[in-house]
DNA sequence: GCCATGATGCTAACACTGTAAACATTCCTG
DNA sequence: CAGGAATGTTTACAGTGTTAGCATCATGGC
């Protein structure tokens, strides 16, 4: 069987071979399969079948793990976001905190933005629907700026290619400085 | 004829009676009905094919005017754009210059982002990837944070529904300022 | 030890979408 | 008035998200 153009990875194929007819954790291993898709540069039109594909799955199979495309966007984004916290959380830790750890955050933040720009925009897009706890935690920021917030921004200015605009910079500084 | 369930709006059929084949101006009609069709709420879910329709047209008659989809995209957050900075313009005008004219200009951008939501995410969205210009116009802004921006911020917040973020509050102040 | 049952997967199908190709009609210029 | 250049149309295709109904497995109660 499988004569038809749908193949899969190779991967995965052996693993859907290897597995018979349930997989041990799909949706954990759809959530993987999205990143690695978002990693290799296909942009925005990421599809709920490519990644079922990827993860050598039937695309309907996606609905027994999430409700809808949505779902699966928003699992991604806060995945994408977890993993963007542990990078600054182990920048800052390695800086040994205080204004350099501040600094060494937000130069992990403009890394991981540079490094994923697909995962970093899709994060951006999907975390204002996403669920509300992440967006309440930003919205409880104190309102108040400080000259942290200025060097941030310097940092920043400073490790973003020299194509990057202000305003990006700025955006990136406020994201960084309510997420720190 | 037309008989089957493609029904367009009267006004739009009744145009097409009219005209017979050509269409005085698409392309000018096509922006004003996807703007149309961003007001009714229809959120992120604009299609090619739906404004097509609603323009009383064949959906490939789009491709005579635009190259493909995001070139319609770019069109409208142009045309959005150039209605938001009128708006802008003209609050500052009416409100006489000066100090108070960029609080009026501020106002005016915070009314617009509130009282057409999906046309400003869509600008917000296509605008960093549409015509140079703009975007170069921004990264040209004066880097400095002037009381004046602080003052502009506080407009907006004040001006605000209650459940905008503080960032998001920040992300407008910004785009104003680099507006203005 | 067996087998009912729920969790998980699959195929088929539907209503959409963006887009290309080929044809039709109209406008405009020589 | 002819004949191209514009502009619209129909048809078709590949791909999308999603639903309905069926198949297969894992497991706990008898």
């Amino acid at each position: 069987m499988a004569s038809d153009a749908n193949t899969v990875n190779i991967e995965s194929a052996a693993a859907v071979k290897a597995r018979g007819y349930h997989h041990g954790d799909l949706g954990a291993a759809l959530v993987d399969c999205g990143m690695r898709l978002l990693e290799s540069g296909d942009a925005e039109s990421l599809s709920l079948r490519a990644v079922a594909r990827e993860a050598g799955v039937s695309a309907t199979a996606v609905y027994r793990h999430f409700a809808d495309k949505a779902a699966l966007l928003r699992a991604l984004a806060r995945e994408g976001l977890d993993q963007l916290a542990q990078n600054q959380r182990n920048a800052m830790m390695h800086a040994g905190g205080g204004a350099a750890g501040l600094d060494a955050s937000g130069a992990a933040y403009v890394r991981f933005a540079v490094a994923r720009p697909q995962l970093f925009r899709m994060i951006m897009s999907n975390i204002a629907v996403a669920n509300g706890d992440v967006i309440d935690q930003t919205a409880a920021a104190p309102e108040r700026v400080s000259g942290a917030m200025r060097q941030l921004r310097d940092a920043i200015a400073a490790l973003a290619p020299p194509g990057t605009s202000a305003e990006e910079v700025r955006i990136i500084a406020a994201r960084s400085w309510a997420q720190a």
